[in-house]
Formats: C-alpha cells, sequence, structure tokens
DNA sequence: TTATATTTAGAGTTTTATATCTAAAAATCT
DNA sequence: AGATTTTTAGATATAAAACTCTAAATATAA
C-alpha cells in the first residue's frame, strides 16, 4: 500500500510523538536504532517532514526533532501526503488511468468504498489518538523492525 | 497497492474473459495494444499466468491464450496470488513485520478491517460477475491505460 | 515442406526506490 | 575559541521493478 519511506516516516514520527517532551527532542539516531530504520535513509525522510512542516529540527548538542503541532493536530494522512502524496487514494484498483464515477472499471464501485475507508481511517486518526492506544496498552509497539 | 505488473495481470486476464470465444483465442498482441501495455512485458505476466494455470496458451497461427476454467470460476484474488503474491492482505499498515493480533501496531485493528474487506473483495469477485457488469453497462472499459 | 503467426525464453537496458558514505553547517558546552 | 553533537546535503552504490530487444520453439496453413 505505502512505499517503504512511508513506513518509516509513519514510525518515527509515531515514535517522536509517544517520546519527546517539552525538554527533550529525539534524536535521529534514537529512532533509527529503535525502529531498525537505516540512519541516512531515514534522515532524508525527516528532513521531508521537517520541509512539509511536520517537524521541527534542531542541531547540536541536545538537538533533535519534534512534532511542530500537538499530536491531536497532526493526522496521519499529512504524513502519507508528504512522503508518498496522495494518489493511492484515488488509483483505481486494477490500474486504469481513466477509471472514474463516470467511466468506471469493473471493480470501481467495491474498491472506491474500500479507499474511502482508508482515507477516512488515516484522515481521522491522529497521532495522539495511536499513542493513547498504546498507553492504554490496546497496542504495544515494544517490537522493532 | 499492486504492482503493475499485478494491474496489468489483471486487465489482461479481465479483457481475455470478455473477448474470447469457443473459436477464438486472445493474442498477445491484441490485448497489449488494446489495453496499452508493452507487449513483451506483458508477454512475461501471461506466461506467469499460464504457469499458475490460469490461462491456456497455444502457439502458431490462430494461436494465443483462453481461459483454463470458465469464469465463474476465476477469482480475482488467484491473479494477484500468481503475480505479486498475497504478502500484500497480511502486511501491517505502517510497517512492522511483528505486527499482529496480540501485538498490533497503533493501527492494527482498524487497518485489519480494511486488509479484510479488500481480501473479500478479491476472494469473491470472478471475471465471471466483472464481465457481467460490463454487458449490463455498469461498467465501461473503453478507455485505454 | 515451406512460409507465417504466434508463444516462449533469455539477455540487456532504463528507471525508480532503497541504502550508504562523506563532509559541511549549525548549535551547544567547556 | 575549540571540541563535540547533531542535522543537512550531496554524491555514490545497490537492488528491484519496469521495459526492450533478439531469437528460438512450435503450431498452422498454404
Amino acid at each position: 500500500m505505502f512505499s517503504a519511506s512511508c513506513h518509516y516516516g509513519l514510525q518515527a514520527m509515531f515514535y517522536i510523538a509517544s517520546h519527546s517532551t517539552e525538554e527533550k527532542n529525539i534524536s535521529l539516531n534514537e529512532i533509527a536504532s529503535d525502529k531498525n530504520i537505516p540512519q541516512h535513509f531515514l534522515s532524508k525522510i525527516l528532513q521531508l517532514l521537517v520541509k512539509h512542516k511536520l517537524l521541527i529540527s534542531m542541531k547540536g548538542p541536545n538537538g533533535g526533532f519534534r512534532l511542530s503541532r500537538s499530536p491531536e493536530n497532526i493526522t496521519l494522512i499529512e504524513i502519507v501526503k508528504a512522503i508518498d502524496g496522495l494518489d493511492i487514494f484515488n488509483q483505481c484498483g486494477i490500474g486504469f488511468r481513466e477509471c472514474n464515477e463516470d467511466d468506471p472499471c469493473p471493480i470501481h464501485t467495491d474498491y472506491s468504498r474500500i479507499r474511502e475507508h482508508v482515507q477516512n481511517l488515516f484522515e481521522t486518526k491522529t497521532l495522539e489518538a495511536l499513542t493513547e492506544d498504546v498507553l492504554n496498552g490496546d497496542s504495544l509497539v515494544k517490537f522493532t523492525k
């Protein structure tokens, strides 16, 4: 569904949301080792997220990354948009470029309903909601990779 | 969601289902030009589908491809399985390898519900059902690419 | 039996995604 | 000011996906 870059970005944002505090930035290295992501590759992705103003970065000792806004104001779709773009939410299930409501491919109706579910999920889920799930024990994120 | 190869495969199977008759095989070239798919690339994909026994091929004049079984017995998931494999239907939405029911990622519950919808769609939709839609005018497949 | 139409197969190319390496820039701390 | 830590950036490398080219194999038909 999403590219590896996008997965890495989502994981990183999620990690930052649940580990940074007023005083503490999260360093590239910390995320990369905890989530088992190639460091320099992740670096590019975080730079993207900074450019898209989802993250703030600070250099030097005690530097690192933090969210640019509070986690209840950041939805997952913004992260996807910054990395993979939003094409996925409009693409035909069997790859027809011209497929749309007026000129539907054979699975258009069913598939677009599903796409809407995905889009809705990513539009409504905030980083806040996700970290809450973890604190409640509803989801565990102790694994790596 | 799926690779370009998989899209091509689905389109080709669908084209064959709706154009072949008792007497008529569908040639590689016919599909490639109608659906605007690189011919030799499509050739590899159809070979895969032959190996997976979804298609039968015949060489020589009047040769070409036809379905190995009647279209009501071929579901879309078999085509996906032959080309991309079934991983997509089990992968975590944010790329965690270890994500599962017992050790869920933060979006596991929502995302796996969606995956089930997709899987269900591809498991239940047959080539027959799709061609019917076209004959009923519910879906138009006059576009290329 | 020869010419023709078609699939099959293998090698090669191009493009894109993923990953690595090295060094510069900026901020902090001593 | 100098040493250190961290992000930023650019160049390079590797791998996978997408695509192309050429020729062999096989079947049909004249």
